[in-house]
RNA sequence: GGCCCUAUCGUCUAGUGGUUAGGACAACAGGUUUUCAAUCUGUCAACCAGAGUUCGAUUCUCUGUAGGGUCACCA
């Protein structure tokens, strides 16, 4: 008969003294993913035994932002370090009654420091533990020393509180940022004191600032909520953290949550830190933006659009975000657009300039001409719709040399260096405004 | 500085004891329904260095170098 098999449990511990940070994100998705792969289960617990630096506001904002993300836990198994006193006190006492650990005179070097500490006895052995990601590691835990894992029985520390609830919890595997690997030891001690199972550990490499330092604040958004603000899509924001130090060995780079729980492997994570690229998240993005119908765009962008693009009627509105949709990398990209006066043909006459209305070396009189024409050809459509106003144009303006036509036609609706293509316009805009514009386009030529 | 970790195009990465070292993003060039966007095609671009093992190393070993992490009565 073959072993029972321990149900896989997983870990999210963050501390809630920071907003959910990109790297603990892409932690959170590793220990989910990998945990529902096993049909097991992630396990999410705050450690705020910091009682000063500990903020409701960034509890609120951690589960807001995995919420967000999608990964969804047991919410009632969810528990706050601080709430445990007396599981910790009941640890630190054996310890202390085993003489593993005992109470330990200090001198008073900063505020806010106790005169008494309770200290774990190091063994000062050799530690040998293996990483998932790079095999065996050793530490020679004599330069510990008899390390500080509580200020009282009240006031237990990091170390002593990540051993006792992994125990309690009964976790199986912990998955977490390469800046814990020199914690290990530390924690394998007071495991092997407490008579605790050890997990199997799996450093992840860390994700990195454009300069390769560990990512922080000073190189910009480091909060997911800022790219949720910034309009990003949270199956977008998965995918690329997804790729961050994983990928299946495969040429896929997009994926969906479904995929990744099929595709992910634990074992094939990469050693070195990864940059964090906002550009290659901004292609990331906009491949989901691609993949939108109108409606979820719609849907979507809405809380992002300027006054002046909200109000619009209905039917100028879908013509108008079927523009932006292509023009843009993430939502708040929109607000660049309309201030950049990218949009503004949207709104009213533009201003024209003469110059601008002539297709290089054409001159005023052969841009009237053409315009003249172009009038005359549209008049007699019935039918305003783009295509249809490009099936008309486009034997004479081929026959005329097309950017000897289009050009001015297009520069006579939009205003604009930068704008989409004449037939699109003139479709959006309807037959009369059109003709009006080409008109008014055509009395500045003169 | 001690300890620990890491090292393939600018970035994310695939890959092998013998490969034209592959893909994606970016950049650049060109095509497409002028311009912008989108799209298509193409170009540029990498095995940190030195020894050793080997018939042969980007790949294995060692050393060096570089980068990062960590050294709290924070987590």
């Amino acid at each position: 008969m073959s072993q029972i098999l321990k149900k896989i449990i997983t870990r999210l511990p963050p501390s809630p003294t920071g907003n959910l940070h990109v790297g603990t994100a892409r932690t959170a998705l590793f220990n989910y993913i990998f945990a529902k792969q096993n049909k097991g289960e992630m396990l999410f617990r705050l450690e705020d035994t910091d009682k000063a630096r500990s903020k409701v506001e960034f509890e609120e904002d951690i589960l807001a932002g995995l919420g967000w993300l999608g990964i969804d836990f047991d919410q009632s198994k969810m528990f706050r370090q601080s709430e445990r006193g007396d599981i910790y006190k009941k640890y630190l006492e054996k310890l202390i009654a085993d003489e593993l650990a005992y109470f330990s005179k200090e001198k008073v070097e900063k505020e806010g420091d106790r005169d008494e500490v309770i200290r774990f006895k190091n063994s000062n052995k050799k530690i040998t533990f293996r990483d998932t990601v790079r095999g065996d590691i050793e530490f020679d835990t004599t330069e510990l020393g008899d390390f500080v894992i509580a200020k009282s029985l009240e006031e237990p520390l990091y170390h002593l509180t990540v051993v006792v609830d992994d125990f309690e919890t009964g976790v199986t595997n912990v998955i977490r940022g390469d800046d814990h690997i020199s914690n290990t030891p530390r924690q394998i001690l007071i495991q092997e004191a407490m008579g605790a199972p050890q997990p199997i550990y799996t450093h992840l490499p860390l994700i990195l600032a454009p300069d390769r330092s560990k990512l922080s604040k000073r190189h910009g958004a480091v909060s997911l909520i800022e790219y949720k603000n910034q309009g990003y899509l949270p199956e977008a924001m998965v995918n690329y953290l997804m790729l961050l130090g994983w990928n299946p060995g495969t040429d896929q780079e997009i994926f969906s949550m479904s995929e990744f729980l099929k595709e992910f492997d634990l074992n094939k994570i990469q050693k070195g830190g990864a940059i964090f690229d906002i550009v290659k998240l901004n292609w990331v993005n906009k491949e989901y933006i691609k993949k939108m119908s109108d409606v979820d765009f719609k849907k979507n962008i809405v809380d992002f659009l300027p006054e002046k693009i909200k109000n619009k009627d209905e039917n100028l509105l879908i013509k108008i975000l079927s523009v932006i949709k292509e023009r843009i990398d993430k939502f708040s990209d929109v607000t660049n657009i309309v201030e950049a006066g990218e949009l503004d043909y949207f709104f009213g006459m533009p201003d024209l300039k003469k110059e601008d209305l002539i297709w290089k070396e054409d001159g005023a009189d052969i841009a009237k001409q053409h315009l003249d024409k172009v009038i005359e050809i549209l008049e007699k459509i019935e039918n305003f719709s783009s295509e249809n106003i490009k099936e008309n144009l486009w034997d004479y303006a081929t026959k005329q040399g097309r950017g000897s036509v289009l050009w001015p036609m297009r520069f006579a609706l939009s205003g604009q260096q930068k704008s989409p293509d004449p037939f699109t316009l003139a479709g959006i805009l309807g037959k009369k405004e059109t003709l009006e514009r080409i008109k008014k386009a055509i009395d500045i030529l003169c």
